[in-house]
DNA sequence: GTTTATCTGTCGGGTAGACGACAGCCGCCA
DNA sequence: TGGCGGCTGTCGTCTACCCGACAGATAAAC
């Protein structure tokens, strides 16, 4: 249970794992409330508009927050990975849903009922201190987003995006990094706000540079230097 | 000292002003350990890149907070209003700032030391509910920005923007509501990642479509329906 | 095996909006 | 009174990117 089944890379920030840096009594504590299920890749943990009854974590798998909008898109904001709380900006004032969360693959979710979580949090500073690192996170990064969206072309932001998800799901393996993470180029098109097509195409033009290659589906990067290079055309 | 000198409209949420929603003796305790300056317009609070030594709140004016560009832009994420506690989201681990805050107009502001803000949360568990529920908006309202940055057009982005501030800072007046606030295009712009220009133009169309008009150099919304219907064109 | 769905690569055409330029306006200071 | 700096309005030009289309490639489904 307490097993953490994903591996970090070398910058990720500490806050994104709530769970693993709450001390053993609390954390047990805290999960005796909460159920677990086994879903399905695909399958929606939250949609968009619903009220709001539970934090959630994974065991296992991974999913995705997004907005969707009226046009059919669907804005990226996150990756959710096991062991990482997601579900709690909208606790406060049981305010609807203002994101869906929806998993990538085959997982096994732990829900964990809002009013247990926000006992939780009112009985114990340490895991109150915890919830806001984890949201001050997440005001940060969007807050980059945003600025990378008007400031920057979508070359720039494939690249910065690669060189995130490298630093939170890659593999170091002599000079390069692998990312392990099977994701699929729709979906990092609704993360830097482009379309399919022009990432696919950016994707081409990197990796003719060979600034990174496709390792059986997986994106691969040779040189993080020589890939941020490439993002330098426009000023970010 | 605890006199709120804005007004709120209707719909805004209450979260913002944290200290108004403090207990008396808990605002004193934590304002105790703070120290106040008047300070003019154009000046910086904090910028980017600098140490995280202290939270802020204005006691009057306002400011704004923004990422600045290496192309010179600046995305404005939001403004700051008196009795709103800003600057926390680096407090966690003593990250350098990454974001600007500006003064928009001459301010009295309030500063409290990192340590000091982090004891008294932790040992006030509202004040950490209340924390949290500042940060839990603040990624809410980031999260929709930037859906609607990329699945609208200028002309919706700057229709909602104005339906955010009219109800933030609106006077209503017989029907019509006049903004209480003297922001420039370029603020505009730079709150709907657009140029000036585009912004320039945009308010011009809404201004002869009859949804907006312009009472001594500020915007007078004469009907909210209007002004919305003005923003469809573009599915949102 | 064949079928079917999902993902990827690439190509033109059309367009929203950036960008530069410039002129009018207002308030401020000497 | 005149000059100066900041804000506003408007007009072309130009380009990054969206959008639709279509063909190969891969993987799951029957």
């Amino acid at each position: 249970m307490d097993r953490a089944s994903h591996s970090f890379g070398t910058m990720v920030s500490p806050s994104t794992d709530f769970f693993l840096r709450l001390p053993d009594v609390d954390r047990a504590k805290l999960l005796s409330c909460a159920s677990r299920r086994e879903l399905n890749k695909g399958e929606l943990i939250v949609k968009i508009g619903d009220p709001t009854t539970h934090v959630y974590v994974l065991e296992s798998g991974r999913a995705k927050v997004y907005h969707p909008t009226p046009g059919g898109k669907e804005v990226l904001l996150w990756f959710c990975f096991p062991w990482e709380l997601f579900g709690l900006a909208e606790v406060g004032h049981g305010e609807h849903r203002q994101a869906t969360a929806q998993l990538c693959e085959r997982s096994t979710l732990v829900s964990i009922p809002s009013e247990d979580f926000q006992d939780f949090v009112r009985t114990h500073p340490a895991a109150a201190l915890l919830v806001i690192d984890l949201l001050s996170l997440r005001v940060r990064s969007l807050g980059n987003t945003l600025q990378q969206l008007v400031a920057s072309d979508v070359t720039a932001r494939v690249v910065t995006l690669l060189a995130r998800l490298s630093a939170s799901c890659g593999k170091p393996a002599d000079g390069e990094v692998c990312l392990d993470l099977d994701v699929t180029q729709q979906e990092l098109a609704d993360m830097v706000g482009a379309t399919r097509q022009t990432v696919s195409s950016t994707l081409s033009m990197l990796r003719r540079s060979g600034a990174i290659y496709f390792k059986n589906r997986r994106i691969c990067i040779t040189s993080e230097a020589l890939l941020s290079r490439m993002g330098d055309g426009a000023r970010e």
